[in-house]
DNA sequence: AGTACAACTTGACAATGTCAAGTACAACGA
DNA sequence: TCGTTGTACTTGACATTGTCAAGTTGTACT
């Protein structure tokens, strides 16, 4: 007997998801088509629909299961080899370039409204409270909390325009002569891992390396 | 006598490309439509093509627009009251809350390959010149090209990652709570341009602040 | 007067997002 | 065993979109 198209079950939305992000990687957000995605999957043009009801849904879903990629990438950083705040930039860094859909999608709240999908949103505040338990490893606990959130807004933006360059940005094709992209982000991270180590000595809380 | 559509001129154009940003600042790039702005900018559905040749060609045209306007904000840059890293931090900030529009597209290649196309590019090339002047004000014009480069790679990287994170990430709604959003803008630009300086102290060519 | 060209407009078409309505199967209570 | 309910889709239809092709209208130059 023929396998009905039912003993998929969850398996179509898989399918689907890693059929878009894989249209979203390639070929960017903007040309993401629900048919094409459809088609990729092998299932009727309306499948999509029902799983995430239309395109923003289908971008909330990425974003969602990015930020929980993320949370988990943060959690696996391995910090016996570097100092936290550099082994946090290589892991955003290599998170950022291993899932370039989902990284594409993450941050746009234009087209996937983080703020208006609760999973989504939840997602991301739990990526956001492994770096903030990353920031503590570099400047300790004792901080004010303030202080510590600023400190991690700040380590986020550095590491996110990095990788938003990077991956989308004018940078990678035109602006370096000579050095490769893979030497030229180990500098910045290395410039940026310096950086934040000076800042942490002189709030007097790990000693400077000089 | 009616005014023939033709006393219009270089006008339409400019119409056309400010419908298009208007669209993009409230909406986003994804739903910008070639017929919706041709309807607010009042012409047929195909005068923008006339201009543009296609929907990454008005991209690509606001992208350039972008990259001459940072450019130009770049140079405008006051630097009488603060350090010139902050000041820079300021002004990308400021630029891209100012210019959303443009902001939302210059760096995205997806949609209008900046490197496809030449105007763009060199407009982009640009505005990273005057970033490498900023930068030589802050860590002194001796410093050899390819560190300069790496540090105005990190420091565009910062500011590009808060404006990012600002305009369409998801912070300014959920993860800040208590403090008011510029508040908070300012404490990362702060402790930005500080670990800067304190690098270039480092880099013996500024005196520490201490 | 005639030709060439820029600056559009009108018309057409395939593809898209999405609504509405079906269909097929599985699970469950009577 | 039969009907009901619900899930997981599919098929069909429609307005809207990007874009090609072919006008049209005024301006500039010869």
């Amino acid at each position: 007997m023929v396998p009905a198209p039912h003993d998929h079950h969850g398996d179509v939305r898989r399918l689907v998801l890693d059929a878009a992000i894989a249209i979203i990687e390639s070929d960017g957000a903007e040309s993401l088509s629900m048919r094409e995605v459809a088609r990729r999957a092998g299932v009727s043009h309306q499948a999509p629909y029902h799983y995430f009801g239309d395109r923003s849904g289908i971008f909330a879903a990425i974003s969602e299961e990015g930020f929980t990629l993320l949370a988990q990438a943060f959690r696996d950083v391995d910090f016996s080899n570097t100092s936290p705040a550099k082994a946090g930039f290589i892991a955003y860094l290599s998170f950022a370039r291993k899932h370039v859909g989902h990284f594409r999608v993450m941050f746009r709240q234009d087209i996937c409204g983080v703020t208006d999908n609760e999973g989504t949103a939840t997602a991301a505040s739990s990526a956001f409270d492994e770096l903030l338990q990353m920031v503590a490893r570099t400047i300790g606990s004792s901080v004010d909390p303030t202080a510590a959130h600023t400190f991690a807004f700040t380590m986020w933006s550095h590491a996110h325009g990095l990788a938003t360059l990077v991956i989308d940005g004018p940078l990678p094709q035109k602006l370096l002569a000579g050095v490769s992209l893979d030497d030229q982000i180990d500098a910045v991270i290395n410039l940026c891992s310096h950086m934040v180590a000076l800042e942490a000595a002189e709030m007097g809380l790990v000693p400077s390396q000089s």
